[in-house]
DNA sequence: GTTGTAAGTAAGTGACTACTTGCATTCCTG
DNA sequence: CAGGAATGCAAGTAGTCACTTACTTACAAC
């Protein structure tokens, strides 16, 4: 089963490149390493192929995010932060599948399952903040959660191709956006009264 | 010349829906209602007649933002309005581009001056309004900027693949961030004493 | 009426595509 | 050691790709 694994990373890689019609069987054969009938006899054709290795690479785990706030701009700051870095490590493969969705809908299921989750996960903060009281501002959850993700997303997609129109320094990005959002609800800096054990700052900047 | 002219737009059309590999010189001379050698005839060769086809597309003029802002949450909500609108028809062929430029890197250029354009224009005039000491909240004009721009250009690309994580209704999602964003700068609603005989108000919402 | 230009038609070239077939090799297991 | 599964190798099939060539048609200007 380890040629499996090698021919589904190459696809990947491939798709990454080149986009579905870029990615020839050929060319997975020789990035994996691998005789190219044998991915016929794995997978029986290139779309089957294709379309396992994007239910691979598009299901991954996100930072999570406290069900009860405590110091938010320190914990959307390190979401924010693992989001656009999750985005810009896959900028190449998001892009070529934004691309192919239109001509091959069925992978548009596994392609929104990250941000998906991503904007579920953001609402449920969001929402628990103005429960909390903490938030002088009236908003719209979702307006916010989508402007916040956002910003992230088109930064992750355009900064390559232009890194003049970006906030410098790219590392400092996610958290500038995410302090602009905050002001935007009204939510004051610092950490406030909580179930006080856990006043989680672990602030893994620029990791 | 009219033969030219037809081919150019059938080579957007069908780049639009299958991206460069997929635009195939037999489907662009079928769209343009044209022989296929009339194509080699004019343009040469494919790759010389999608790159004008390119050139043509993303060159458009945007909607202007005042020198002098009077009246920002009129003024900003009717430029991300146009702005909105303008990504949202084009949306297929900017997601086709954007997955093709790593391959071809020559099309940037003429991919990236309508951003470009949109970036430096709202940063005129953000930078206006701060100067007019209308911003009770220190910001970074670039950051906001991105903010707003990313939003917009966030929902113009994914709305029509999750319609449910962004703001509803559509045609209102454009005020919405912009008002999120002058709440984020602490800009208050309403006109303000201008140069007095142009208040602009031309509120061509929902266009 | 000749010449020039833009276009169509038909055929073909060589390279590449996904995918198949038949056979040899390797390796693991009973 | 026998048998079977996974893989490699060589060759081939039918189709598509960009692009070319040789020739024809239509129209307009001089």
């Amino acid at each position: 089963m380890n040629s499996r694994n090698e021919i589904i990373n190459a696809a990947c890689q491939v798709f990454a490149k080149l986009g579905f019609r870029g990615t020839t069987t050929r060319r997975i054969a020789d990035a994996a390493g691998v005789n190219e009938v044998t991915i016929f006899r794995q997978f029986g054709s290139k779309e089957a192929l294709i379309r396992e290795a994007m239910k691979r690479t598009h299901s991954v785990a996100l930072a999570p995010l406290p069900d009860v706030p405590s110091d938010p701009e320190a914990e959307l700051t390190s979401w924010a932060e693992s989001f656009i870095q999750h985005l810009r490590l896959r900028s190449s493969i998001i892009r070529k599948t934004m691309s192919e969705i239109e001509e091959r809908p069925e992978m548009s299921e596994s392609a929104s399952y990250v941000p998906r989750q991503a904007s579920a996960d953001l609402c449920h903060y969001l929402t628990a903040l103005k429960r909390q009281g903490r938030t002088a501002e009236k908003f719209e959850t979702k307006t916010a959660a989508a402007m916040l993700m956002g910003a992230i997303f088109a930064d992750a997609m355009g900064r390559g191709m232009m890194p003049d129109v970006y906030p410098q320094p790219e590392e400092k990005a996610a958290q500038m956006y995410t302090r602009l959002l905050l002001r935007a609800l009204g939510v004051e800096n610092g950490t406030r009264r909580t179930t006080n054990k856990q006043t989680k700052r672990t602030k893994q900047l620029s990791a």
